[in-house]
This record gives structure tokens, sequence and C-alpha cells, in this order.
RNA sequence: GCCGGUGUGGCGGAAUUGGCAGACGCGAUGGACUCAAAAUCCAUUGCCCCUCGCGGGGCGUGAAGGUUCGAUUCCUUUCACCGGCACCA
């Protein structure tokens, strides 16, 4: 037949005419505005479900096929939650500050603001083009500035509240000065110094109060990008270089805004348990926070043989093995660390210029040049020794750079029997190896007493398991023949009696460093007075808004210097003009505001709450909002890549619990169930010598053999990331412009499970066209528009369809929309056989099973639903249709086909009723003339009936 | 190095709790329709062997073992690839 004689024939222009014809009715009709408690229409009876995409920065790029898979999948998620009864929250924003922009500014001159609303236009108008039931109503940006005007509101809750180690929980300030006050607890100055509130003059109460807050500012070795111009996270440096542009990155000491999210290391552990997470995000999470038990231990230090001159402080170790006390045999103390100093005051010229030199060069070093010398070691002795407490032992002191200054104490007791990095500096530098456990099946009686005798002897290897102590022994306590764990338990005990050690918890997890020295980020609301003092600017005063730039360039140099530095009318102020209160300062002081901005997290800390009630002007959500669509506990699905399982989703829920504990969320976790999509990769193809051809140049000469066009070299068809250089990008808009955004979103749910990364194969799509086009033709007319529906309802297609209804159901609700969109197939192809092979107008779906198909089908092709939805005479929009529900009667066959196998493997098949019990189904197997057959006289040894599955017969 | 994951036809993948391996799609082959082609519909399609054919047999889920009446699924060892962390004491 012509197009002419088919004018409602499926094609892609005619895809596009219903969609965009159903998402301008969509729009119109306000079909997916959600209701808030409250609002006129809001049904308080119906269960709430909020499924959440991880909000997309806008790239001027636009989109990229990878984007929609997870925004498909919340979709139908959504869609299908919507038409089972529940109110449903399914927002979208943009989370518009960002590098990007900022880098394009540098480049071009111009601003951020206009780069990124015109990526949000392309994002936001590509995205409506599949049909998302998105609440547009809620859209916002991170950007806008009533956003930044609560993302500062929250930074200032934790520049308000302190940590309350006895409760576990942030405090509003004012609890802090209340205890302060009444004597209920102590001011703890520096040196050790304790005084009461009352004892304090002005600037010590300050400091009392600046050193208790959740944000604070903080002297850190930073990582300083001099190419960037901006310091970075310790999440954002891979491998010594920015995770954004791979430029090196050095360290550089620093005061920044730093966040104590380690006062929550153990919360954010242990309710890792109360979400619904893929275990490997839960386990990185739980390896980021980097738990570890142990002892710190105090070493009294004196210099050189001199015992008389002792540091004034003792040093102080973490160790996760108290119990090799005995065997530690020299000291290590990170270049950076105080007792560095105190070495350098009390060595002669050469050790000074030595030790000097080392700790300048390591400080120059960028992380990369560690990784890089990671296997050799490096030190300097300081000329310092301790005494070990357990042997009394004078033990040198040593500084090296593979000792970290900021985990632990930046200092540790070197056990090179028992640690092979200690193993590898004490060969390098020849020191003393002391071996104090023994593997258990070594540990018999003569080993232990010649090892006590010959403690010092050197190893090869080192035996870091769990083992028995040996030659562990003092006047005061012994170890000798305890197991490691006993051994532990018995030196704290010792250690902590003599209050030269205690039980120690240690985390790897570091405050987190908050400020940027960039310009396209949220400022923050606090200035500095003439005495370099902090002060919030007041909540009234909020948002502080970004002062205009023309000049956008980072300022190259060694040493950090914020980008906002160069606004300088806006950078002086006063303390009035910037709306800080009159209580805190006069408000003629002149202030300087804070130069640096929040890093790119700050806007995705918080913006799911934002969504609860994004139009809101007092507060950042309203109490009645959040409580409703959080619920018990948080996000019901939260869809995202798992490039997120460290960074954005720690940080969310580090803010999420802060403003749990102040009281303004319920729920202690903001994502009950987290969800991550697969990538989208691509096909490349290999050449023998293992580089890779571009996709243009190969063609496939026949099944899965491909060649390269100009030399006729075969090559391999391998997966691989989608690259310009590999020609093998997919662009959406071609996609959808060939075969609409159905047969796309149909494309992409359908190419496997949504957690897997899988290969896009533009061949591969016409199989999900087709099956649209099939199901149209099935309802529709091709010529004449006019629905074709089966007068008579066939019993078999009847069947396929409930089962097929409780399937697809389930499917959904674990996300499993590859076999979900399988078993729609099949219901497709079972219904076209029919028409096909019966008489003219019989076969087919009729109306009634039409609309329950099409309902079924509606979270997946949206558009082509409601297009044959509306022809079947309904007026009202499809997602307010309910769920079709199973009839359990109809899923029973009355007959059920079980294999029969001999000894495990199948041979025939045998036809039972489904009333049928064991015993029976067991005599017909028996009865049935194959099994005799293949029996041949022999008595079955056992028979194993599995109902409704299989008959095993073991002869 | 440590942690996590994956491995199934020519390709993407299915098998949800130890129970008929290969659903569904792509590709391929044959047929119907057509002057022809496209489109559509029907059929076949894991590999190997025997058979003119009907039909029958064997092998098969990265590899090697094990547990079990029965293993893609559980256990041990091992290989390959992907992701994360990486001098954290």
């Amino acid at each position: 037949m012509t197009e002419l004689e088919t004018p409602f024939r499926y094609d892609a222009a005619f895809a596009d005419g219903i969609e965009r014809k159903w998402q301008a009715w969509w729009q119109e009709s306000g079909s997916f505005i959600t209701r808030n408690p409250g609002d006129a229409g809001f049904d308080a009876s119906k269960p709430k479900f909020y499924v959440l995409d991880m909000f997309p920065y806008p790239s001027g790029a636009g989109l990229h096929v990878g984007h929609p898979v997870g925004y498909i999948g919340t979709d139908i998620a959504a869609r299908a939650k919507r038409m089972q009864g529940f109110n449903v929250l399914h927002p979208m924003g943009w989370d518009a500050f960002g590098l990007p922009a900022e880098q394009y500014a540098v480049q071009t001159g111009v601003h951020p603001r206009l780069t990124t609303s015109s990526a949000i236009e392309t994002f936001r108008k590509q995205l409506k083009r599949f049909g998302f039931s998105y609440d547009w109503s809620r859209e916002f940006a991170t950007i806008d500035p009533e956003y930044v005007r609560f993302t500062q509101w929250i930074w200032l809750q934790c520049w308000n509240a302190w940590y309350d180690e006895s409760a576990q929980k942030a405090r509003p300030m004012s609890q802090l000065i209340q205890q302060f006050e009444s004597g209920a607890r102590r001011v703890e100055l520096p040196n050790n110094i304790s005084k009461l509130w009352s004892e304090c003059d002005a600037s010590e109460q300050r400091q009392a109060i600046d050193n208790m807050r959740l944000t604070y500012l903080g002297e850190q070795l930073v990582n300083w990008c001099p190419k960037l111009g901006t310091v970075l996270a310790n999440e954002e440096v891979i491998d010594g270089k920015s995770e954004r542009g791979g430029f090196p990155v050095m360290r550089q000491p620093l005061k920044q805004w730093m966040f104590r999210i380690t006062k929550y290391a153990q919360r954010l552990l242990n309710d890792l348990q109360l979400v619904d997470w893929p275990e490997s995000t839960r386990t990185q999470q739980a390896e980021w926070i980097g738990r570890s038990e142990g002892a710190e231990i105090y070493f009294a230090v004196h210099v050189g043989n001199d015992a008389a001159v002792i540091a004034p402080e003792k040093l102080g170790v973490f160790t996760t093995r108290p119990d090799t006390l005995f065997g530690a045999t020299y000291m290590v103390v990170a270049p950076e660390h105080a007792l560095v100093k105190f070495a350098v005051a009390h060595a002669n010229l050469a050790a000074q210029k030595e030790l000097g030199n080392y700790v300048a060069a390591s400080r120059r070093r960028s992380d990369i040049d560690r990784q890089s010398q990671s296997k050799t070691k490096t030190g300097v002795f300081t000329g310092l020794f301790a005494v070990n407490p357990a042997t009394g032992a004078s033990i040198p002191i040593w500084t090296a750079d593979y000792v970290l200054l900021n985990y632990g104490t930046g200092a540790i007791m070197a056990v090179p029997a028992h640690d092979p990095r200690d193993h590898e500096f004490a060969k390098a530098f020849n020191l003393p190896i002391r071996i104090v456990v023994l593997p258990p099946h070594d540990a018999g009686e003569n080993k232990i007493a010649s090892a006590s005798h010959g403690g010092a002897s050197e190893t090869e290897a080192t035996y870091v398991q769990d083992g028995i102590a040996t030659a562990s022994s003092n006047a005061e306590v012994s170890l000798d023949g305890l197991t490691t764990s006993a051994a532990k338990e018995k030196i704290i005990a010792w250690l902590d009696q003599r209050s030269i050690g205690k039980k120690r918890v240690n985390y790897r997890l570091r405050d987190w460093l908050f400020s940027r020295q960039r310009y396209w980020g949220e400022p923050f609301p606090v200035v500095f007075a003439p005495d370099g003092l902090p002060y919030a600017i007041s909540e009234s005063a909020l948002p502080v808004r970004l002062p205009e730039l023309e000049d956008f360039k980072p300022t190259e140099s060694d040493t950090p210097r914020p980008l906002l530095g160069k606004a300088v009318e806006w950078i002086n102020t006063t303390a009035g003009a910037a709306g800080v209160s009159a209580a805190d300062l006069p408000p003629q002081t002149p202030v300087k505001r804070e130069a640096n901005t929040m890093p790119n997290w700050a806007g995705s800390c918080w913006y799911y709450l934002r969504y609860c009630d994004p139009k809101n002007t007092t507060r950042f959500v309203s109490q009645e909002a959040q409580k409703y669509w959080m619920g018990e506990r948080g996000v019901d699905l939260y869809v995202g890549g798992s490039e997120h399982a460290v960074l954005h989703l720690l940080y969310a829920r580090f803010w999420h619990k802060v403003l749990f504990d102040l009281g303004h969320v319920t729920t202690p976790e903001p994502f009950a169930k987290l969800f991550h999509q697969g990538m989208i990769t691509s096909f490349a193809y290999q050449r023998a010598d293992g580089s890779l051809a571009p996709a243009d140049t190969v063609q496939e000469i026949s099944d899965g053999v491909f060649t390269e066009k100009s030399t006729g070299q075969s090559v391999k068809q391998v997966i691989a990331k989608m690259s310009k250089s590999l020609k093998n990008v997919v662009n959406p808009d071609d996609v959808i412009a060939n075969f609409g955004a159905d047969t796309f979103r149909l494309y992409e749910m359908s190419m496997g499970p949504l957690e897997a990364s899988k290969p896009w194969n533009t061949r591969d799509i016409a199989g999900s066209f087709r099956f649209l086009q099939r199901a149209w033709r099935l309802a529709v007319d091709e010529r004449t528009g006019e629905l074709l529906l089966a007068a008579k309802c066939e019993a078999t297609l009847e069947k396929l369809l409930h089962r097929a209804s409780k399937k697809v159901g389930e499917d959904i609700e674990r996300l499993a929309f590859n076999t979900a969109i399988a078993t729609l197939i099949e219901v497709v192809n079972a219904a076209t056989r029919s028409t096909t092979l019966a008489s003219a107008d019989e076969g087919g779906l009729t109306r009634d099973q039409l609309i329950r198909f099409v309902k079924l089908l509606a979270p997946f092709a949206p558009h082509f639903a409601e297009e044959i939805w509306h022809k079947l005479g309904c007026a009202e929009a499809l997602s307010t249709a309910s769920w079709p529900t199973v009839d359990t009667t109809l899923l029973i066959d009355d007959e059920i086909e079980l294999a029969v196998q001999l000894c495990g493997k199948v041979k025939t098949r045998l036809l039972v009723p489904s009333t049928a019990d064991v015993n029976a189904i067991e005599k017909m197997a028996l009865a049935d003339p194959k099994v005799i057959e293949m029996l041949a006289g022999k008595t079955p040894k056992k028979i194993i009936v599995v109902p409704g599955r299989l008959v095993n017969i073991v002869a």
C-alpha cells in the first residue's frame, strides 16, 4: 500500500505528531502538577511516592543518550505509581553552579549566567521532548536567588550549631552558651587551659564558640591547583591531578571554611543500615569513612643522647596494633608535624639544613610525585629519641612523608616486623627489626623461647596477620602467648592504667573543605571585621548575591587567591550594608566580605527538599510539605549514576543529618532507596595491534565479522565509551527524529537491566519501533484511523493478558523494565498472530482487553498509549486511570506441562491437571509410555516431584 | 596491592527462591504477498553428530574441581574484563 492509502500508519512523522499533541495537552491540562497537603484538590487518602532523578548539570553540549536512561526509568516508575493510586512527586531542576560555565567565561568573557541559562533552555527543551511526567511547575535552578538564599541559610544553621558529643547530635549554639553560662561546661582553651565562662574575656568567649561551630575556619594544607586558580577537596583530586582538567595540584596551607563532617562519621556509617542502597555503594561509603579501632599511645621524647633535654609534650601515635608495642623499634612523624620544628630548634647546623630541606621538599612535592615514588621510602633522622614505654628502650624518631599529617596524630610507632611499609623503611635505613607476633602454627614453646632471645633478628617478609604474641614482656606486663586480640586488650589496659595510652577509634574521613576560589558559586554569608574575626550575615539580609565581574580569568599563582578578590568594591563594605546584625557589629564598621565561594556540592545537598515546596519564600521547605513528601524514610526512589556513590551522596546525607538534628527535617536519612542506572556505551573496533578504528571506517562483511574498509584487515567488535574520536557518539535528538520519543524510551529500557552498562546499537532500535507499529496495526486501521476491536474474547489471549498484567506490575516494582517490555511484546505478537490466523473480523483484542493493554503500555510509551486511550473514547488523561487488576483465577491453568527428567536430563514432557498432588504426578509419570520405555524394566531408586515444574526419576 | 562487580548463541540480553538454559529484540535463512522492491505476515535459527527424510543422540552458561536427584544459580581454586580505593599506621 502507498502512503496515500495509509495516512494513519505509525511512522516517525505520525509518532512526532501525536507526541507533540499529547505533550501540549498534558501541559495545558496540568496533568502532572502535583498537589501538596493543604492545596485545593489534594487527596490525603492516597499514599505518597517521591521518585527523584539526580538533577543534571546543564552543559552547552546538550543531552547525550546516557542522560535519559535514568530519567526514563524514573518516569516509568512515576507513571505506574500514579495509576496505582499514589500521590507522586516527580520533579526536575538544574544543578547550575559549576566550573564549566566559568571556564567558558574565562575563554570568551560571556557571563556564566548567560551560558548557564541557555544550557538550561536546551536541556529543558530536550527533556520535554521525551514526554516525561515531571511536575514542571516545581522546576528551579540552584543559581536562582531564592534557592541561593536558603543554601546560605543552611550554611548559617551550621554556623549557629555545635556538635554535642554526649547527645551525639548537633544543637543550636544558644544551648552551648547556656551550658557555658551555667557553668555546666567549662571553656577549653589551647595548652590544656580550662576556665569558667565568667573567667573568660570577650575574645576567649568568642574563640570558645568559634571552635565549636559545625562550620569553622581551619588552616589546612589544601590542594591548590595553580592552573584552575582554586582549592580542591580531597575527593576532587585524583592521582595528584584535578578531577576536572587533570592539572597538577600542590599542597598549600590556607584558611578555609570547613564542615565538621567527621563528627558525623559514626552516624554516617551506622545509618547505612537504614537505607536500601546498592551494596557496592554502601561499601564504598563505609570505606571512605574508614573506621578503624586501635589505641593512642604517648611516648616521651628527648634530644639525642642527652636525656636531660625533654620535649614539652609527649608524642602521641595512633595504632591499630597496640599488641606490637614491644616491636616498635623507631618512630616516624610527618614532615609537617610540630615535633619536626622542635627537632630543628635542637639540631646542629648540618642537621638543621638536612631536616629543613626534607620538609621543604615534601611540602613542595605535589601528590603526584609522592605517588610515583610510592615504592621508595625517603626520610631523615630528627636527632630525637622516644622512649618505648613497654621496653624502656630509646628509639630514634625519623620524619618521612609516608606518614600523613592528617591521619591519626600524624605520627606512628614503627613496627617493621609486622608492617610492610615500616619494614621497607627499616631496610632502607638499616633500622632494627624485632619480631613480636608469630603465626599461630609456629607458636610452639621452642619458637617462643628462641624468638624472645633473638627477637631482633631480621626478616625478609613481614607477618601482618593476627597470631600469637612473643618477646613481649616487661616487669609489669606480659603478652607472650596471647592471641592478637587478647594481647591488644591487655596492653591497652596496662597503658590506660599508667595513663600513657588509651583505646581509640579513628576515621579516614576528614573534615569537609568547603571553600573554593571560584566565581560561579554561592557566596558565603559572612564578613570579616578589621580584627579578622568572621561575622555572620543575618538571615533577613540573604541572599548574598555575587558581584558582577567582567574578567573571569583566575589569578594563576603559587599562592591561593580567590577570584572574587577582583571585585574590590563588593569585598569592601560595612557591617550594616552587608547585613550583619547591629548587635554583633556597629553598622559603620568597615568589613571585608568572604571572597571564597561554596563548591558545586552545596546546591545538590538539599535540592530534593526544595522540590517538596519550591515556591516557599519564608522557609527552605515548609514543615508540612517536607513531612509529607519525605515521609518515614525519605525519597522513595532516587536514581542516578554510581559516580556519585561517595561524594554527593555522603555530603547530602551529612547536611540532612544536621537539618535533622536541628529539627528542620523529620527523617534521619534523605534517600530510602537508591538505584544506579548503567552507562550507555558504544561499539568500537579493535585492530590486531590493539588500537581502535573509528566506527565509520568499519564494515560488517558477515555475521559478527568486521573489517576495516580501507585495508580489509579484520577488526574485532569491542565495547568502549562513546567518544568523538571513535565516531560512535549518538545524539538523542536524531534518534527521536527518526523513530519518535516512545520508541527511544522503549529501546533504552529494553536494552538490558537498568543498572547494567550496555552498548548502544542503532540497528536494534528497529525492534522497538516495529513493536509499536505492530501494536498500532493491531488496534487501529491504518487507512481510516478507526479502532479495530475483536467482538469475542479469546481465552488464551485473555489468559496471556492477565499474566502480562501481573508480570509487568511486578517488573516495574523491581525496575526490570527490559523484561516488562518483553512481556508486552509477547502479548502483541500473540494477538497479531491470532488476527492473521483467524478470519477477517475475528482475533485481536476486545475493547476491554485493549484498554488494559494500553494501561500496561502507558508508563513505557505514554504518547502512544494516550492516543489509543482517547480513541477508545476516554476523555480523562490516561495518567488518572487505574492500573489493571489481576484476576488470580486466570493465572492458573487446568493442565500444566511438566518436564520429565531421567537422572537430571530432560527426556520427555507430561501434561498433568494443575490440581494433581505429588503422588498422582508420580503415578502418571511412571505410567507414561516413554518413561516405561526408558526405564526398561528397572525400578527407580528415587523420584523427585517439584509441583508445577518437573519430575526427576533416578534409576 | 585491597574492596566491589561482571563473564550465557553471530550481537544486546532472559532464566525473580537450586528445578525444562537461550524469553524478548537484532541479525541471518526460507516462504507468502508483489511485475519487482520496500513494508508486512508466516516459519526456522546455540553448537556438533547420525539419518534421504521422519526422527534420534551428544555437548553447552570464562576455565578446573566440589556439593546435590538436579547447578547459569551454592562452595573451592583460577583466568579475563570493568568500577572504586590506594603509604590511612
